[in-house]
DNA sequence: TATTATTATCGTAAATTTACGATAAACTAT
DNA sequence: ATAGTTTATCGTAAATTTACGATAATAATA
């Protein structure tokens, strides 16, 4: 919660991959991703209709997974666009793999 | 939040996906989970002499680690030995890379 | 101009997360 | 038994997340 001037020295791909991790932490922005990926849908509105939330909520949805940059938007009056967006996307990637991969001695501990 | 009585049909690996996504939202906690898959230590008390943190916190991470089952933690009295499970590691890489891989068409969008 | 359709934003309440210090628990060693 | 070491848990406060309905914004269309 920040309240003591503490400032911790984390690496840029720490704070990376937290941030595309906590992007992709509920499963409603898994699911919605996943959306995308298989092109089922595009639009928000296909979202809306597949998935039973407030169409609030979705949108709220949207702006986590635009903010964290795994996905972008195109308007298309009314109706808007959304697509994974690519250079995020194999950045998330590698940082992942990079994670997982990295360490073949991490279970003789 | 769960206040409505919706429920939302989640595939079993989305579930999955989002609660080790989750357990790794957190910079402290990548952070921790590199220094195990470096063996740059094991013992709690080395993560908390590395990281300005208080020892209470760390914990509390450590059990959040614990709990999504991405760390296993061995009893050495007095001190407690962590590393990383094996097998739920391997099956988040699983996931993670599917989920990232699957995808070839979704970028056309 | 008024209407319609689609999406984002606002205001909100409840739940969860995050951080801390203090304390308890567990086990050794004296 | 007592003291010391290490770690987990408790109690807490502040911040953030999540969900909703209501409303605003935007652009096409009638």
């Amino acid at each position: 919660m920040q309240r003591t001037g503490k400032q911790i020295d984390y690496r840029d791909d720490e704070l990376e991959m937290a941030q595309f991790a906590k992007a992709l932490g509920h499963p409603v922005r898994v699911k919605i991703l996943r959306l995308l990926e298989n092109q089922a849908c595009c639009f928000t509105g296909e979202m809306t209709a597949m998935i039973p939330m407030a169409q609030s909520t979705i949108s709220q949805h949207l702006k986590a997974l635009h903010e964290a940059g795994l996905i972008q938007g195109e308007i298309n009056p009314p109706r808007v666009k959304y697509c994974i967006n690519r250079e995020n996307w194999e950045r998330a990637r590698e940082l992942f793999d990079q994670f997982f991969s990295d360490s073949p001695s991490a279970f003789s501990c």
